[in-house]
DNA sequence: TTGAAAGCGGTACCAC
DNA sequence: GTGGTACCGCTTTCAA
């Protein structure tokens, strides 16, 4: 590998001028710096980034920290967090936590070692302790969360609207003459659980429909384990007073408990009627065809990027105005919600 | 951020003595070992990442080049290959080529630069000159081919096998009496689809059937131009010999050919049978069910990974004996494929 | 068993 | 405009 040294030497001039030249900076006559371009690529040389990161204590990478890859949601995300990064020169780091704290944890750690500027987090369904995060924040790292968020962090935040999108489901399936519908959902302290929750009662209460506790489900790993989705969906459709329609709180839950009703037999949506929240391709294809409220995947991760490259080049003494932004999400209308 | 050299001044010895009680040298004093062990955690020391490689002149990071994440195959590979790089200290570094020549380009320079150790890559469907890998190649840096691939590279290569894939699909399909099959692939110099269309070929041949080259249509990039699937489609069906069964040769092709089908108002299976390569989780769940052959995209990504491993870490004068794996696919039956 | 010091590749301050 | 050089944090050889 070819460094700057050898550059220097074989151009008879210094380090400093080639690293100089390399920056295409004024001071350098433009003979000099045409001729250390020439040559640079000629033998194909590239920085060091290590030697370039640690000399300027920064690494132009971030690290991101999520649930899964193969979740069709986060890996949108993906896409709208590198179309923003690469075109910034900034690198990134993707972890998954597969919803667990513990693998949360030892990401964080990696990731801080590896000294990234920055780091995006979507929360793992099982934390409930942030002392991790705000030792991080503390130390200078600028940390942005998405989608799954804390909501009293002292940071960026950037969500979609899930009161808004449960709401909208909610209230579809009202109008298409349902009153007994159920909601499957993931981890009650979470702030994605709650605010779709508080959409699905607002949706009933405006329609004069009394709100049913025995309706609502939770699961602690958020759709991920499968006989937690069985136990849930077997709850609801074995009790006396079953529902007429289930609407789903994530992506995984969605598929989950729809491939589950229809192993089951139910005759959808005539027996029972099913919505989620889903950001799988596709399910237009399925049968029936899935209603679903759909989340601007992409456009939250290019919204998260470009916050936190706001953060991470702001200047050091400016004080953070921290802000929560949110994402409208859509209802897709499909055939598991017809009217009965 | 505290250094080495900030745990040397505190307990008040040399920056190499603690250097090595960190990396518990069996030369340090067991007393020491565990005072320096103790403020290390005490002070949540975290040893500087660049610094490390800089010195040792490795990342411990691997670097990915692959077509696109949210697409569900490679998904799961970036699974497989993480579970692999994160028992084994490595980071894994994610780029995506979206099938572009140009952009797998600019991603080798820049993985490059961040010095990775070993390089993991599916060639984009545009790419036909590989001088930039070789390039790399030259210049110590492990590459390991995985999904796409290209044969006469000297290097380990894992890939599925795609012609037994297409063959037992293929001969599926004649089995329930359809005998004008038609076949929707890739890019024709891509190894994917040439052996997929051999597997395809052979069996026609081996039931007797003529090879009709009109029924096979070629996508340049491979399902990413929805533009490009529509005119393969609208070829096939409009032409006064259509097909009674298309199989498709991707993931993309396979979810678009069917939903265009399904668009145009075609009865499926029995005005015309669908099946293909599909790693789409909920295909199950198409009406009708769709018949696919499943890469095993989890263990492409482990295996790989283990071979890149296997690479990077042989001694530097080992002579490397190139292997070339093959995994096998999985044909799942759906309704697509019912005999008519 | 521990310490001193050189050096990995670049950058940036200070001279000239 | 250009050169000399200290230094970023860590590892490792040599010496003690």
């Amino acid at each position: 590998m070819k460094t700057i040294k050898d550059i220097a030497k074989a151009l008879n001039m210094s380090p400093s001028t080639v690293s100089r030249a390399l920056h295409n900076e004024d001071k350098i006559s433009l003979f000099t710096r045409e001729r250390v371009r020439a040559y640079a690529d000629k033998i194909n040389y590239k920085p060091n980034h290590f030697a370039q990161s640690l000399r300027k204590q920064r690494s132009l990478s971030v690290g991101v920290v999520l649930s899964s890859i193969p979740n069709s949601f986060f890996a949108e995300v993906i896409n709208g967090i590198e179309s923003v990064m690469n075109s910034k020169g900034y690198f990134t780091i993707i972890t998954q936590s597969h919803e667990s704290y513990a693998k949360e944890l030892s990401n964080i750690g990696h990731l801080a070692s590896r000294a990234i500027d920055g780091l995006l987090v979507s929360v793992a369904s099982e934390t409930k302790d942030f002392t991790h995060f705000k030792a991080l924040q503390d130390m200078g790292m600028p940390v942005v969360f998405f989608d799954r968020t804390i909501s009293e962090f002292p940071t960026h935040q950037l969500v979609s609207d899930g009161f808004k999108g449960s709401y909208l489901l909610t209230q579809h399936l009202i109008e298409h003459g349902y009153t007994r519908i159920a909601h499957i959902t993931g981890a009650p302290h979470l702030s994605t659980t709650q605010e779709r929750l508080g959409g699905y009662k607002r949706a009933l209460q405006e329609a004069g429909i009394a709100y049913n506790p025995s309706f609502v489900k939770y699961t602690m790993r958020g759709g991920m384990s499968e006989e937690e989705n069985q136990y849930a969906f077997a709850q609801l459709m074995t009790a006396q007073e079953k529902p007429e329609a289930i609407t789903t709180a994530s992506d995984r839950l969605t598929l989950s408990i729809f491939s589950l009703a229809i192993e089951k037999g139910f005759a959808i949506p005539q027996e029972l009627a099913m919505g989620g929240f889903n950001n799988f391709p596709g399910t237009h294809l399925f049968s029936p065809s899935l209603t679903s409220i759909q989340q601007p995947a992409f456009e939250m991760g290019k919204t998260a990027a470009e916050m936190l490259i706001e953060l991470i080049e702001r200047k050091k003494n400016t004080p953070a105005a921290y802000t929560v932004k949110q994402l409208q999400p859509r209802l897709l209308l499909g055939n598991s919600t017809l009217k009965k």
